[in-house]
DNA sequence: ATAGGTTCCGTACCATGGTACGGAGTCAAG
DNA sequence: CTTGACTCCGTACCATGGTACGGAACCTAT
């Protein structure tokens, strides 16, 4: 399997190849060598791709990936930390927030088991 | 304060008036009475809206939501059950996704501050 | 040499959940 | 009797993260 190739780097990625053209416009993947027009990349983009996928996995939306990218490979610790105790913060806000609907939402399965007469699933949400 | 104006509704709701036209179009809140033009609503169109939001705090979609007011008030439990269980198992991935997003991104931050060379940050997701 | 798979490109379109615009009408207070 | 706040309406626009289209060119087997 080619590795090299738009497809097979989104293969690789285990994203589309529209995904990866889409990325390049979005600046979050280099402009990459042409071999007759045709892209011929590196390990170096797969890395690149993998750090999207996964930055991406951790709540970051792509404009900030972007300025992750930016950061020049390490040069600028002090806004990637920055960076990322924002994305803590959030993430523990969201957590949060999920994990109360979750447990609210499982007692209500619950007791809509036991229900006789209306849902209590429904009712519950009225109440808010 | 008024409540029953579109106004006073998005008020004690939260949300702008627009969302609640917004709503209203997408056939989550009933269309109200009319007073001259002027829409007039009933407490029973608050604790929609309500219910609206707790649901869409649990991870429902607008979709989902409209699927779960439809459900009559409670006739249909196997359905709200049905919608709700698969929710839960989807609040759990994502909140299992996030837990661990936030433990990678929480290693990596204190690794930055003690880091001399590239910045932790960006290799470790780069690694995927 | 012909078929199938891959690549190229720009542009258009998709879903989701709203938000903004702008002109017109209504209503209460000063 | 004017000012300001509120409402009406349809339509257009926004951000986010892609996905689809469709014609042309290329490469590789059969």
């Amino acid at each position: 399997m080619e590795t090299d190739t738009i497809g097979g780097l989104a293969r690789a990625g285990g994203v589309g190849v529209e995904t990866v053209r889409y990325y390049q416009r979005r600046g979050l993947l280099r402009t990459p060598a042409r071999d007759g027009g045709v892209r011929r990349y590196e390990p170096e983009d797969a890395r690149r791709l993998r750090f999207i996928r996964s930055a991406q996995a951790a709540g970051f939306t792509l404009e900030q990936i972007g300025e992750l990218l930016a950061l020049d490979s390490g040069r600028d610790h002090v806004r990637a930390r920055e960076l990322s105790r924002g994305r803590i913060r959030e993430l523990d806000a969201r957590i949060a927030e999920l994990t109360a609907a979750r447990a609210a939402l499982s007692r209500l399965a619950d007791a809509c088991d036991h229900a006789e007469g209306p849902c209590p699933i429904i009712e519950a949400f009225e109440m808010g």
